[in-house]
DNA sequence: TAAATACCTAGTAGAATACTGGGTAATTGT
DNA sequence: ACAATTACCCAGTATTCTACTAGGTATTTA
């Protein structure tokens, strides 16, 4: 699981998509004013997109893009992992520098730690981002001034 | 708030760092051996490290790194957004393609969910991922085979 | 004084990001 | 049938970021 720019075009996108879930389909052309982005980079990405069926493009005037499933069927960490390449990992298994275990202990927390990221992520569907919206940025602001409440990690 | 191998990088260090928490510092040299990376590369990622205040550093033999606080009072959102630049933004406040407010939208609705993934990792900290990791790979075991509870938005 | 460490700076190879500039294929309206 | 509009495709490239190389200086210990 990985983060960047690049996913943030993903779903910035596939945001736009879901709130024209039931109107008419999107060009990529519109996206690409929208976001400032270039028509052909943004092609790349939809091509990866289209490869993993979260979305369907049609040809044609009057095409575009659509979801190709219900925006509460398709969650953020789904369309991170279809842009994004996954993190390389260099394995220590049977490594002369793994004498007392310390480097394959670390290693295993951080890919404990990122099992939750992506779960976390993995239960964040696009429709419930969407239907949070109208209340969002009072409620930002008073999340703010109240301060975030701790999370407790769910390993036991 | 971005996640990439650099990130992972510092995050692993740290915790390297976290579970000799009691016993003697660290050398770059030894993490560098450890993680396979190159020494210089990681006292560049340490020079961040310690701007932040999250490490402090011994110099002579002897010498080496410590955690500036304890274990359980930095977050891992700390540590990656020590060393990974935020993303960029091309904020779309006042331009003429925000016509019917969707861009707005859509970049409104990512700023949410970062702010929530933020939130996630802010909560989590080196302490706590160190104490879970005895019991941790029965566990994880268990929670693939049953499956991942819904996970709600805290925005209402 | 010598060794070991942190700490600093400049440059660079390679990878990833994002773009340019061409295409072709399918669909629609005239 | 034809022109326009879209998706879809591909090769190349500029730019940025990652990770490294190769030097150095400052501080501390024995």
């Amino acid at each position: 699981m990985r983060l960047t720019t690049k996913g943030r075009y993903a779903v910035t996108a596939m945001l736009d998509l879901a709130l024209h879930e039931d109107s008419a389909a999107i060009t990529l052309r519109n996206i690409a004013e929208n976001q400032k982005i270039s028509l052909s980079y943004l092609e790349q990405l939809f091509a990866k997109l289209r490869k993993q069926e979260l979305v369907k493009g049609m040809r044609g005037p009057g095409g575009g893009y659509r979801l190709s499933r219900s925006a509460d069927d398709i969650s953020i960490a789904e369309i991170i992992s279809a842009v994004d390449e996954p993190m390389q990992f260099t394995d220590c298994n049977g490594e002369e520098n793994c004498k007392d275990g310390e480097r394959c202990l670390s290693h295993t927390l951080w890919v404990q730690l990122t099992d939750q990221l992506e779960n976390f992520l993995s239960n964040i569907y696009l429709g419930a981002l969407m239907r949070e919206s109208e209340t969002a940025l009072e409620q930002r602001n008073a999340a703010n001034q109240s301060g975030s409440q701790k999370v407790n990690l769910p390993l036991h």
